[in-house]
DNA sequence: GCAAAAGTGTTTTGCGTACACCCATGC
DNA sequence: GCATGGGTGTACGCAAAACACTTTTGC
């Protein structure tokens, strides 16, 4: 804010409400990894302009909590995970964006590893869906979503954060077939594996993958002690 | 929004005001360049929070326009200039960054070739700062002048927008102080060149610089043809 | 033994980087 | 003529990209 900003507010306070007829959410974009295809997190929208349409998962912003929190909370609620990838991405301030209001948004979007909260759906209408199906969406849901896309796909060709949506133990298969889906290309696997452990960034585990009707792959993990609090120490090309 | 917000709105409406007590504003991290350094344009804080320091243009966002026409607007009125390059940064949202009350912001940043407007400024206190002479800001305001800087910096690597901040004629020397003044780095010259001439971003207009105490250097203008709406065709690294 | 994916090296190419000398102009 | 920046080309190193065959396992 610039000048005379206590007093612009006070002014609006006891003047009129028009100011804070403004409210904020926040709109989560869940990415999932799943069967090699990026899957979204949607809820069924219940609003009557958007019958059967699916959006985003967020809420109001509440006036003590700030803006990561509210993403938080919207994760921990909707899918009983904490300690997830949160990322802020952009707000959307159309004034016509919301049929019932003035409603601006912060769009976030997060990694979450699907196996690890299956059994916290049930009792929800939430469902994944495969990026590529995704034509339309409630509100200017769609647009929020192309956009953390695309910033998901430019954040990861220099930073380690796709073994969020990974289990502990994963193959380079699974790993490429990640950041294929990802990137919407195809990659040359021999490429791919010289330019990971030329990173540092994964540790051999020493096991192999199990049930697979061929010859199995070896496990990995991502080394998270090269990494603090999930940043990369250098910037490194992946694609 | 996820589900019920039509409900939800309505209810907090009439139910209580809480959730109304957020307001939200637009802060503009307005740059130039001159004299061969990058520069911010601040305003005097009048908070008695904090009295005699400086802080960016913003105001609160109106009901009825969205974020970026409030961008607008505040460049318009504080600087007269329309047609301006901005950006939307970031939003900022902890609960206690404003003295005043609940007040979340969204930064942008905008490119202004400073001699366009130098007249304009004469009846307000602003002035224009060196990036690298600003140590604190009123507010949060210092954190969200980085975050925009950093994004300006990993922008101008790949998208052809530092032209917002030169004159319609400009020498290659001008260009690379440029770059050089918001990467923070020296560079190579002849490399440079070379870089930008094989980009193709660039017109030669014929004409030489005037008045300077040596050889002069070509000038040239950007190749605004080869770009649609100010985006590059493709991607190119400049740094 | 056959299907299916794992695992492995070399060559080529383009790009970034480092680097030094002559040229044109103003004073 | 001298100081100042303008203008130019080459050589090296690295990293990305292209590319094919052998190995291991399940069935």
């Amino acid at each position: 804010m610039g000048t005379a900003l206590q007093k612009t507010i006070q002014q609006l306070r006891s003047e009129n409400r028009e100011y804070f007829q403004i409210a904020l959410s926040v709109d989560c974009v869940i990415f999932g990894f799943d069967n090699n295809e990026l899957k979204v997190l949607l809820i069924k929208s219940d609003l009557e302009e958007f019958n059967d349409q699916w959006s985003l998962l967020g809420d109001l912003v509440r006036p003590d909590e700030n803006l990561d929190n509210a993403s938080y909370r919207v994760l921990k609620d909707r899918t009983g995970l904490d300690d997830v990838y949160l990322e802020q991405v952009y707000t959307f301030g159309d004034v016509d964006r919301h049929p019932a209001g003035r409603v601006i948004t912060t769009a976030y979007y997060s990694l979450i590893n699907i196996k690890d909260h299956q059994l916290k759906l049930q009792h929800n209408e939430l469902h994944w869906h495969p990026i590529q199906e995704i034509t339309t969406l409630a509100f200017d849901h769609k647009p929020i979503l192309d956009t953390c896309l695309k910033q998901l796909q430019s954040k990861i060709e220099e930073h380690p954060i796709v073994f969020n949506l990974l289990p502990e133990k994963f193959s380079l298969r699974e790993l490429q077939s990640l950041y294929e889906a990802i990137l919407g290309v195809k990659m040359d696997r021999r490429n791919f594996r010289k330019k990971f452990f030329l990173m540092g960034w994964l540790v051999d585990v020493n096991e192999l993958e199990q049930d697979v009707p061929h010859r199995p792959g070896k496990l990995y993990r991502f080394d998270t002690s090269r990494f603090s609090s999930g940043k990369a120490t250098k910037k490194m090309a992946v694609s």
